[in-house]
DNA sequence: CGGACAGTTGATTCATGTCAAATCACGTGG
DNA sequence: CCACGTGATTTGACATGAATCAACTGTCCG
């Protein structure tokens, strides 16, 4: 490789959207050159499988656009989905064999991979790296924790509600000048079945509730891709 | 503190039953002499409340001995199981504000109590040990997901076989010279109502459950606190 | 012996799953 | 531009697993 390129690449780290929110915020620039030179993008399509369950995981990944969800399977088939993956966060299995869940793009993304013995070996020599990872999967262990909360104990009703409130602050963290944004419609990345899958329902029962909401005048939805968000208050009371 | 009593810990730490299979496992001498002088033992009776949902949490710990329960409650004071901790178990949130989750003794434990603030610092200045909370963390949010797909798509009957031979599991994980451990027999330190937490049931569900296993010949319960594996295939049959 | 509490069992209800049919949305080819 | 086909979604009818409510039983401990 020559400086040249190596240059350009630094750069490409440097301009990366999710620069200061990805593990790799603390690097100085000598660590984001050699991180770069470890790690190349990968354009996902929308649908695409990243990574297979059970899989001899050989890499792993940041997210820095789009959406992915991981999942696992039943014996029979019947899928759950264990979590989601937003720009700035981690994909993959450091430091063991096998990827324990699948990856699978829901809109189109872009992701930078690694391979994992080449991350690994980094992440030991670069204690701020370690840190970062350390704090993202401490919060992503928090949040996986309460959908536990919602997956054993909520109805079906209190689960849709939840979901689209943690969907919206996820989707629309910041104040958002966009009218749509601001009147509360957002694009659903998902199928119904997909959020019968995050729920641990079935898509009947997603479909009525949202026929419910939608009746009640809680929501609207414009097209089955988008869900406007009508009266959040009532939306939160039902939620819990 | 003079050198006699440092010098006590030290050994103290020495002798700790899971010093080896905790996060402290790959410290030096040096590191665990001052690591000894920043944290307390304390002893929990069974039931004791450890740490509470939602506050201001001071400390972090290990789990020396015992086993305890994670979790959260609805609004309506229904309570799901997050997750249980065992020997060299990590509890608390280091790098953050609040624990998101209470924390209680289910049988008599002993836990090694760090502030917060010193442990993130410690931690921070001592990478070994990072590494190894970062693994203990990994490790633990694969459990978390697995049980995910038990609360969201099994039937009562399939989570309480998974649970049966996860507890198995977990409680017997050497070969055991004990005749009652061989024989399959396991103590229980959950009442039915935790059971029925921690697998997202109700009481009397996990009670026909029980009954059920047992009128079948998978189980027997010589006590209420007590179980015993009679037909273990049979169990994996019934868990997926 | 009696009281208290945990667990079991039974009867019934209800939410959600299942199965089936109707409708909608969208892309394709004529 | 429209008819058609396809797959996704909605809706309806019905079945069922688990929750709920209530009574009963066992066990522990004074």
């Amino acid at each position: 490789m020559n400086a040249r390129s190596a240059e350009l690449q630094v750069n490409f780290c440097q301009a990366c959207a999710i620069r200061n929110r990805s593990i790799c915020a603390d690097l100085d620039s000598a660590e984001i050159g050699l991180l770069n030179r470890m790690g190349r993008r990968r354009r996902l399509e929308a649908g695409e499988q990243f990574l297979w369950e059970g899989d001899e995981a050989p890499v792993v990944a940041n997210v820095v656009e789009g959406m992915l969800k991981l999942s696992n399977q039943t014996a029979d088939g019947r899928e759950q989905i264990l979590g989601l993956a937003f720009p700035s966060d981690f994909l993959g299995r450091p430091f063991g064999q096998s990827t324990p869940y699948g990856v699978e793009a829901l809109t189109d993304a872009v992701v930078c991979v690694f391979q994992r013995t080449d991350f690994d070996r980094f992440a030991r020599e670069h204690s701020r790296l370690e840190h970062k990872l350390l704090e993202h999967t401490l919060t992503e262990l928090d949040r996986t924790r309460r959908w536990m909360l919602l997956l054993g104990r909520m109805s079906a009703e209190q689960k849709l509600a939840t979901f689209l409130l943690e969907l919206w602050n996820r989707l629309a963290p910041e104040e958002d000048s966009d009218p749509a944004a601001r009147s509360g419609t957002m694009e659903l990345p998902f199928s119904r079945q997909q959020i019968a899958d995050l729920l641990g329902l079935t898509i009947e029962t997603v479909s009525r509730q949202i026929t419910k909401f939608r009746r009640d005048g809680l929501i609207d939805t414009p097209s089955r891709r988008e869900i406007a968000i009508l009266d959040r208050e009532a939306l939160m009371q039902r939620s819990c």
